[in-house]
DNA sequence: CGTTTTTTGCAACTATGTTGCAATGTGGTA
DNA sequence: TACCACATTGCAACATAGTTGCAAAAAACG
């Protein structure tokens, strides 16, 4: 077990319950995003899947993890790695998601361009979503 | 009833029935995008659930409408102005989505610029989509 | 028309997500 | 350590989204 999971939710103020350390350990663990479906797969009977929604909701309102919008109707989740805190998301970076796979991949580097918007739209999040075959699955 | 449907289903080479031209009409009439439930709201109890999707399905195919990503695990669907054919899409705009009324507006002169992605992912398709406050509802 | 082919409606099912409430667990304090 | 207040969990029930198989109905086509 990380210290670090121990570390992130008392920095984040929430208590230490074992579902909270079993899913946040699931995203240190992980190099791509996770659907609810993935997480439960991974912990088996051990939790509700009531839970595992509201663990997954708490995490994205305290800024731990970030959510990926899709076509497929399954919100994807991962770990923030920029300062992001409460209510304040700072995620700025591209995902892709592999056809072939379905990996979700954080792009940490690649940064979404600024827009041109017309008149009277006033922007609050932008996110850029590429598919596409993966590094993995091209080789 | 617009001519431009049974043209539209002509020229795709679909049999002209009642939920088609309904449903493409509907398109043809609205200014934003429209989400499964939007048209079944539209449409009462003419036609079933089921209905709805695979007509749904099939204008995707044909290239008739195109899909909009959202993290509220509704699929919205929007009329393809480019020369989108069968299996073949071209709109490369991005979409805007209100936090407020809701409403997701294609804003096709705002085009989706290109990215540099790291070494081995190759891109088919890319969705951006902008949220905030709309033009009307920033007046 | 009548025949062939496509589309529709219905039933049943899976997946995703939410809410209320009682039971349990956690964190802080005596 | 034992107790208490409060937060979290599990369960039941519900809501929305989407899919599949199959028989009935409707289009297309000659
Ligand atoms: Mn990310
Ligand atoms: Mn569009
Ligand atoms: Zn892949
Ligand atoms: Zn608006």
């Amino acid at each position: 077990m990380h210290a670090q999971v121990i570390d992130t939710l008392k920095k984040n103020q929430l208590s230490i319950t074992d579902s909270r350390k079993t899913i946040l350990q699931l995203f240190m663990e992980s190099d791509g995003a996770l659907a609810h479906m993935d997480i439960e797969n991974n912990t088996g009977e051990e939790f509700d899947r009531v839970t595992i929604y509201r663990t997954l909701q708490t995490f994205v309102e305290k800024g731990i993890i970030h959510t990926i919008p899709s076509a497929d109707n399954a919100i994807r989740y991962a770990l923030c790695k920029d300062a992001c805190s409460e209510g304040h998301h700072h995620d700025n970076h591209i995902h892709f998601m592999c056809d072939n796979c379905s990996t979700t991949y954080c792009l940490d580097h690649v940064v979404v361009p600024s827009l041109q918007l017309p008149v009277g739209f006033r922007p609050s999040r932008t996110d850029m979503v590429v598919s596409g075959c993966c590094n993995r699955c091209s080789k």
